[in-house]
RNA sequence: GUGGUUGUGGCGAAGUGGUUAACGCACCGGAUUGUGGCUCCGGCACUCGGGGGUUCAAGUCCCCUCAAUCACCCCA
């Protein structure tokens, strides 16, 4: 062949393609339960957007966008997350001017250039949410309810909600001159990204995976400790109304979201798979992002998913979803005289309501009851000479290979009604 | 960006320098002249990810490249 697809990015066949239709109308419904509306915004925005909205110097922004020039000589970015995007639609379109906090959902893709794993592809797709124009505690704990339900009702086993409160600009300048002084004694044993990391963004260093470091950051001064008492207060709420709510989640003081936005509470989830790619979710509060790209000072929460891993750990876990019927009837019609009927009748049963397949080669009796078979049809209408000639066809019932003779003319009612009986006879099973 | 593993038909998988590249599944056809799921029989790779090299001879050795995968990093 000429060429592949690009590393990193994958076709949805539709074999796959069912399961990511049922889990994207779930998250529909849910949004819609919880208040939200859906915003679609452009996969691609100017680079400064995500520059200035996700920050210089996280990892995205440093190493990961595919930013390409126009051919205005314009610098464009393909979006790496939503949340910049809606910012800017929101702020854009004048949003604010509505009922806040505006609440919005979008799904779809987005593009990061990181090696590929297991879980991780440079086009992955995301739901994500945001509430723009409200800073109360309570908007936290539904945006957490929210995402917690989507795992949760999906039948996931050991759902955990990790929690955290990074501050805002006032105590994490305490917190962070806090910090330092504690690692400036050992920052000569620090491996170098976090050497790097004490002046530009030193809260990573709790983040990092190395062991030393890891060893070296016992008992370092946390976020929490050095919350103002606003931040301090925000926090007890949000833990109070989870309480409330039902939702059981975990303090750790060791999340520190990588995009430079984030203020106060920071959360991510799991299910259980421990390790690489384990974070099926992450969000928090974002409390500065619409001002600093020049909106209104409101503040912000939501958060994002990666619909490659929520299907990752499902299959992981073995939770079955429930695949569509792909074919109701199968229409046999043997030789060219049943050319024509054949045709006309799938047309019927298609205007009819019902999931019509058949077979365009030719081919013999046997060979259609097995493409019909295969395509799992319920019934298969069968047409040769002699039931042309009488103006019959034979229904046969696939399931109980019970046959039935009717009458050409009536056989899309009579489909259907056989249909629906089983149906009926299904649901009081 | 770093390190490890892997790359043979649609899929899974033998083959460890030497004639015609096992096998299983899937697919197609037949046994059952007009009827699926079982059984039996038959068919299905000018070719071993791509390129170059070593050799009388390479799927088998070497180099490069691409891709997948795992770990690191980071994150969804």
């Amino acid at each position: 062949m000429l060429t592949t697809k690009p590393r990193g990015i994958n076709d949805i066949l539709p074999e796959e393609v069912w399961k990511w239709q049922y889990i994207e109308n779930r998250l529909r419904d849910l949004a819609g339960r919880f208040g939200f509306q859906e915003l679609r915004m452009p996969i691609f925005e100017h680079t400064e957007l995500f520059q200035r909205g996700i920050g210089d110097t996280s990892d995205v922004v440093e190493k990961e966008m595919y930013t390409f020039t126009d051919r205005g000589d314009r610098s464009l970015t393909l979006r790496p997350e939503g949340t910049a995007g809606v910012a800017r639609a929101f702020v854009e379109n004048k949003l604010y001017s509505g009922t806040l906090p505006g609440k919005y959902y979008y799904i779809g893709p987005m593009f990061r250039y990181d090696r590929p794993q297991a879980g991780r592809y440079r086009q992955f797709n995301q739901f994500g949410v945001e509430t723009i124009g409200g800073h109360e505690p309570a908007i936290d704990s539904e945006v957490i309810a929210f995402a917690y339900e989507i795992f949760h009702g999906l039948g996931l086993e050991n759902v955990l909600v990790h929690l955290n409160s990074v501050g805002c600009p006032t105590c994490r300048k305490a917190y962070r001159a806090v910090l330092q002084d504690f690692l400036r004694p050992s920052l000569g044993q620090l491996c170098d990204t976090c050497q790097n990391r004490f002046e530009r963004n030193p809260m990573r260093i709790l983040d990092c995976k190395s062991k030393h470091c890891h060893e070296l950051i016992q008992g370092a001064p946390t976020i929490t400790q050095y919350l103002c008492e606003d931040c301090q207060k925000h926090f007890e709420q949000v833990k109070a109304i989870l309480d409330g709510m039902g939702i059981s989640f975990k303090i750790n003081q060791g999340l520190v979201r990588g995009l430079d936005y984030y203020t106060r509470t920071a959360f991510e989830i799991t299910a259980g798979k421990e390790g690489s790619q384990s974070a099926l979710c992450g969000g928090g509060r974002y409390d500065n992002l619409i001002e600093e790209i020049g909106g209104p000072a409101l503040p912000g929460i939501g958060f994002a998913l990666g619909m490659e891993r929520l299907l990752l750990v499902l299959d992981q876990q073995g939770i079955p979803l429930p695949k569509p019927d792909l074919c109701d009837v199968f229409v046999a019609g043997l030789g060219e005289n049943a050319e024509i009927i054949t045709s006309t009748l799938c047309h019927q049963l298609r205007l009819a309501g019902l999931r019509v397949q058949r077979d365009f080669q030719g081919k013999g009796l046997k060979a259609q009851m097995k493409a019909a078979d295969r395509y799992a049809a319920k019934i298969v209408l069968i047409l040769g000479d002699e039931e042309i000639n009488r103006q019959v066809l034979i229904c046969r019932q696939m399931w109980n290979g019970e046959q039935t003779t009717i009458e050409i003319k009536d056989a899309a009612s009579f489909v259907v009604n056989t249909l629906s009986a089983i149906e009926v006879e299904g649901e009081m099973k």
